[in-house]
DNA sequence: ATGGTTGGCCTCCAA
């Protein structure tokens, strides 16, 4: 299975490039963010015509959670206490696997309640966690929005207190290890790995990027994951189609 | 170069 989380950044403004990429690099899986649309004003058809099979969770200008896959998708849901009224949340099972597909809120500043939300999202996550079964084959993907070592963000003085990078996002994350996830693509990735460039200040050509977007997976997945990749040259696009803030990030599992 | 870009119910907010 060739599963890919992408933060598209308005599929309505995305999808032409969203439709080239299920062409040249067919996932059979693909968990997108940041829709930016309503549920009714989704191009579902971008992916019907493709074969995939479809469950989207919407939410007018902000936010929003799709997920695409070749085979059917089964126990659909979306929305956990934590989204507080935004759409961050869906889960699916397919191919055998229970996904989580994530939109974590970005925080802002650390003095900010933007931050406490996301704290808050953060705690839900884990208390939505501490009701599944760790042995249980289990991916939580997305735009995490949590930078989780040094070598995942440009520079670490520039995110000293900083959202993205911060103690207590680093807490959390290591509360989700220790549940039994394990950050699955990071062995397959060289470093400095990044999966976003902020558009501002020309952020991708100096490569001040932070790898944000992960796949977290319990044991059982862990076993059979045989590769991962961030697909950097979707984030370079220029011109007609251009790109997202976030290139796409692939994880292959047997 | 003390830096500046996207996108959306859009002249401000969010990332």
């Amino acid at each position: 299975m060739k599963l890919v989380t992408w933060n598209v950044n308005s599929l309505n403004v995305r999808g032409p490039l969203v439709e080239q990429f299920l062409d040249e690099v067919s996932p059979d899986v693909l968990c997108i963010q940041e829709l930016k649309l309503p549920t009714e004003r989704v191009p579902q058809e971008i992916f019907t015509r493709r074969g995939y099979h479809v469950a989207v969770h919407g939410q007018p200008r902000w936010n929003g959670v799709l997920t695409a896959s070749k085979t059917p998708l089964e126990d659909v849901s979306a929305g956990f206490p934590g989204e507080e009224g935004q759409s961050r949340m869906q889960t699916v099972r397919t191919n055998g696997v229970q996904i989580v597909n994530l939109y974590c809120p970005q925080g802002s500043a650390a003095d900010s309640p933007k931050f406490a939300y996301k704290k808050r999202f953060f705690d839900a996550l884990l208390t939505w966690l501490e009701a599944q079964d760790p042995a249980a084959p289990l991916i939580i993907t997305g735009d995490i929005n949590i930078a989780p070592n040094p070598d995942d963000v440009w520079s670490v003085e520039a995110f000293d207190n900083v959202p993205t990078y911060h103690p207590e996002e680093h807490a959390r994350w290591k509360a989700l290890l220790d549940w039994g996830l394990t950050d699955a693509a990071r062995p397959h990735l060289p470093d400095n790995a990044y999966t976003f460039w902020d558009y501002r200040g020309g952020s991708f050509w100096k490569n001040k990027g932070m790898r944000i977007d992960h796949f977290l997976v319990t044991a059982s997945v862990l076993s059979g994951v045989v590769s991962g990749q961030v697909h950097r040259s979707w984030r370079k696009k220029r011109g007609e189609l251009k790109a997202s803030d976030h290139a796409p990030v692939e994880l292959v599992i047997s």
